[in-house]
DNA sequence: TTGTAAGCGTTATCAA
DNA sequence: TTGATAACGCTTACAA
């Protein structure tokens, strides 16, 4: 007897539902236990003749185990919980990309959550993703979470942070190393013969990655480089509400400044630069020849735009890849203090950093 | 006694595991039944009293239900797998966003399944999201998957295609209004005085979104519309493979064939949009002037690329939260015949469709 | 080497 | 109105 499954098969279609591991044991003649050892324990304790008869069964039925029913009895699920501050910003997309490719090869599934930017939500996220047993965590957030994530951590989930630390918790850190990048595109800038800087960031707020560019742009700057003595730098936060004026003043500014030496501009990120190449199209002001330009990110339109956007790549594959993978290591049980893993980011230098017409 | 939970207090800390509904019972001095039913049943049957002494309970042990446990039991989990075929694509992205923010409204959870542009995986990720009990999918696949989205939904889970049909299935379908937009676009060039077309998109294969495109463009070129005698049209299809040349090429032939007539492009995604610039940008032409362009997909740096580049907008949002809400309607037992919902797409013109500097 | 049975955290059925 | 109790599909002592 199949017993209860088959009896609501009205008139449409069976939905012949999912066999179980009972049923499976039952085609193969044996118990529940010797098919779930068959599945785990493959090769220890195993009759020939039996194994291969559970192996034609659950083919037979094409069968495969429920992870729900697994989850609930190891307490294990592989699932990977991915948290994102934003999944519209393409930084985040890409480490993404780079994790769930990780997490699939290793066996895991991706429950993602977004923040839609709003950080209050976090910690709603963290506890939701707790509730669906999740092993792990992503975290592509700011940390506001009054220690969510920290317990996490303390109920021995393991926390892997991308790009931006979180103050109050000690977990692996997987970023670019945002001092050396910033180093790359100013030393670039100087190199051009631009003198006058300017560094133009979102707001700095608690964002880690955000607050490293900045030191490390005003430590670039006020430290003088060899030969280098008419060189000054000044930051300037950008925000989207307060509409484009107060960065269009920021530049013109940034000229006054400059008087008869050459501004440049770095700027922290994509979606600032944007801003920042939209400013310059309001003033007029031709990219390379009255001012340079380095952003970081580089985007697949930065050839594009103007003469060429002169970038800082982040190996922003890599990072989620290496993201995923420091984590699948804590859930094989790679017991290790907090690392901190830092890619170097890339220049490409375009038109925008070209002050004379070659 | 708290039993065997405790049990493993070692000197580190205490990960006091999550309470369990019978740990809520006890606490208040209720069966485990009575508290299932103050969550499931509030209103009906309950005891003020008990009620509240439960409600306290609850609180005190900052309990909430394992939906893993409920999925197992209900067969309800929760869970809403999202299959698309490449999370770089911003269109996904964007929809993604959408679809996410309205799930998470509704109580539900996306897994995500990215094929990666492996066509070949997709029956793979629909198998793997189904043992993990997800109540339905939304698709943003190709459907080469010999109908195990197909049998998902015979299963009885509610399926949405999103932006890309597959052929051997009835299930609902949100999607740009393709021909429409094409009308929007094609009309817009031959207003700006364009005349001799190319529609340039990747690869048609099987992919529904652009057979539908190519046939709009050609339908509408081969209509001649009231007063415009010289019109003329042709469709070309690039890969990323065979370099740029071949584009080069056809863009060659393109002018050829406009004789004094002008020459424009309609694109059918950013990422072409973006190989036709590059494309332009080395064989020296301008935007506008020389060759008109029209491209679909609005992207944030569309308006700073040359002169500003024309696109047809998709609501992707809009694309991303209906779907979403169609499931989720179907999940709450709506009985309906498949519906398609199309959406217009919006003409953003800009600088690459002005033949005439202003 | 295999089977029996208990239990993971819920909900649903039945009595009380 | 509430409480035992049996499932849901699986794993794992323990017994055989």
């Amino acid at each position: 007897m199949r017993a209860k499954k088959q009896v609501h098969n009205s008139a449409a279609a069976a939905p012949a539902a999912r066999a179980t591991i009972a049923d499976v044991a039952r085609e193969a003649g044996v118990s529940k236990a010797t098919v779930s050892r068959f599945l785990n324990h493959r090769e220890r304790l195993l009759t020939k003749d039996i194994a291969s008869r559970v192996e034609v069964a659950i083919e037979a039925l094409a069968y495969s185990p429920s992870p729900m029913a697994q989850a609930l009895k190891r307490g294990r699920s592989r699932l990977i919980g991915l948290v994102v501050a934003d999944v519209t910003n393409p930084f985040s997309v890409a480490v993404l990309r780079g994790a769930e490719k990780a997490c699939q090869q290793a066996g895991y599934l991706l429950m993602l959550f977004n923040l839609g930017n709003d950080s209050r939500r976090e910690s709603e996220a963290i506890k939701t993703l707790t509730a669906y047993q999740v092993e792990g965590f992503i975290l592509n957030t700011l940390g506001r979470d009054n220690g969510a994530a920290a317990d996490a951590a303390r109920h021995g989930k393991p926390v892997v942070l991308v790009d931006r630390r979180h103050h109050d918790m000690q977990a692996d850190f997987v970023s670019l190393d945002n001092a050396g990048a910033v180093r790359l595109g100013t030393q670039h800038l100087v190199e051009r013969g631009y003198r006058e800087l300017l560094f133009v960031s979102e707001p700095v707020k608690d964002v880690s990655s955000r607050e490293e560019r900045k030191a490390a742009f005003r430590a670039f700057v006020e430290a003088p480089q060899a030969g280098v003595t008419d060189l000054h730098g000044s930051t300037f936060e950008s925000t989207a509400e307060d509409g484009d004026a107060a960065l269009e003043q920021a530049l013109r500014s940034l000229r006054r400044r400059a008087g008869k030496r050459l501004p440049g501009v770095l700027s922290s990120n994509a979606v600032v630069t944007l801003r920042v190449v939209a400013a310059l199209a309001r003033l007029g002001w031709r990219l390379g020849a009255d001012v340079g330009l380095v952003g970081f990110d580089d985007t697949e339109w930065s050839p594009y735009v103007g003469p060429g956007l002169s970038t800082i790549a982040q190996p922003t594959d890599e990072l989620g890849r290496i993201a995923a993978g420091c984590l699948i290591e804590r859930l094989q049980g790679l017991e290790l203090p907090p690392r901190q893993i830092l890619l170097s980011g890339r220049l490409l230098p375009r038109g925008s950093s070209v002050s004379t017409p070659t």
